[in-house]
DNA sequence: TCTGGGGTCCTAGGACCC
DNA sequence: TCTGGGGTCCTAGGACCC
């Protein structure tokens, strides 16, 4: 989808056509938060997403700031998504406003088919998205892209020299600031270059894995099926505080904010169906320096009063002498809660852990 | 007045087991 | 006065994505 949440305020907001708007945080540039989508205008003024809304504020003062509405843009969500589910069931969901599909099976053009999409997209919501078509979802995902809004891109096997490797090797999914700014130290700016290099050398520069990896994916390589389901990890909340939080004076805000979301995430698991094993906590302080701490137990649960329990002991583990500006609970290594707990199989049968619950592992570490 | 919130996956070291 | 090899699980941190 294009410029997603900034198009859906918009439809709600039509005077504001042809203005920079920025979306994000409380809508309030003078307080914490960053931009998550501007329009095309706002990104004229060099606005981009994830830059701070008072930098934002800084270089666009006529920008129109306004606060983000998840609940809106996840019910357009579903609207895009059932409409594409006119034309094809294979539907990989890739968050709030990405797809992709299968379209392998379905006998039009696919030019065609593309046009059908956007048509079914519009007609459902109002809003434009751009398509990529392509023999696997690596190459479809950086042909959308090349024509934001609301484009058309078919890139085949034998367009990939042409039209992929020219593009900066930042255009692969997966090749973040970090891998771009050592594939710059290195000499290497393009797709093509990063192919014209040896894969092993590649393994000694990164890791083994990522090297391989980056060598395929510069040759349009991708043998990823879609995951029409995949089964959720973790579950976490956290938030970040207005003002920083003092370690000692505010400990009880730290506390009670703990105490929120644990209850939040237990009731998300309850309201999914799923339970967790491991606990955590993250923590992060005035200087952005973000830990963590977590605990696995053995019988995995889903509720508030348990996950905050383990998550109060992770923070008895963290040494709180700086100012903390965020905080979050987590839950992980999810399983169905309808699952039995394993009793035919001898987990429950198993030599008793270290202590687990109960009691304050005040000195367990150190 | 710098830097949200919710995720996934990978790496690496240590404990522990056979 | 030297101390293997292979495997799993747990923990912490980090890169990356939407």
């Amino acid at each position: 989808m294009d410029a997603f949440y900034a198009s859906v305020e918009l439809l709600s907001r039509p005077d504001l056509r042809g203005r920079p708007v920025a979306i994000g945080g409380r809508g309030d540039p003078t307080r914490r938060g960053v931009v998550t989508t501007a329009t095309y205008e706002a990104r004229a003024f060099g606005i981009h997403s994830g830059m701070a809304l008072s930098i934002a504020a800084r270089k666009c003062p006529e920008c129109v700031f306004l606060p983000v509405d998840f609940e809106r843009y996840r019910r357009v969500s579903r609207q895009f998504k059932a409409a594409i589910s006119q034309v094809t069931e294979a539907i990989e969901d890739r968050g709030i406003d990405e797809v992709y599909l299968d379209l392998t099976p379905l006998e039009a053009d696919a030019r065609e088919l593309a046009l059908m999409l956007q048509k079914q997209v519009f007609d459902a919501t109002g809003l434009s998205c751009s398509i990529g078509i392509a023999p696997n979802k690596l190459i479809a995902k950086i042909a959308s892209d090349l024509d934001k809004p609301g484009g058309i891109t078919l890139i085949g096997r034998d367009d990939i020299g042409q039209r992929i490797w020219p593009l900066p090797a930042r255009k692969i999914p997966g090749v973040g600031p970090k891998a771009d700014a050592r594939l710059s130290q290195l000499g290497i700016s393009t797709i093509g270059q990063l192919a014209a290099r040896d894969p092993a050398w590649l393994s000694e520069q990164f890791s083994p894995r990522y090297g391989q990896w980056l060598h395929r994916a510069a040759h349009g390589h991708d043998d990823r099926p879609l995951d029409l389901n995949p089964e959720p990890r973790s579950r976490s909340r956290e938030t970040t505080f207005q003002n920083d939080l003092h370690p000692v004076r505010d400990w009880q805000v730290l506390a009670q904010t703990i105490a929120a979301l644990s209850k939040q995430v237990g009731e998300d698991l309850k309201k999914r169906g799923y339970r967790g094993r491991t606990v955590g906590i993250k923590l992060r302080f005035a200087d952005f320096q973000t830990i963590t701490r977590d605990r696995t137990v053995d019988t995995p649960l889903d509720d508030g009063t348990s996950i905050r329990r383990l998550a109060f002991e992770c923070l008895g583990r963290i040494a709180l002498e700086r100012p903390i500006r965020l905080v979050g609970v987590r839950v992980g290594e999810l399983s169905p809660a309808d699952e039995s707990v394993g009793t035919m199989h001898g987990t429950t049968a198993k030599p008793a852990p270290r202590s687990d619950e109960g009691t304050l592992p005040l000195f367990d570490e150190q």
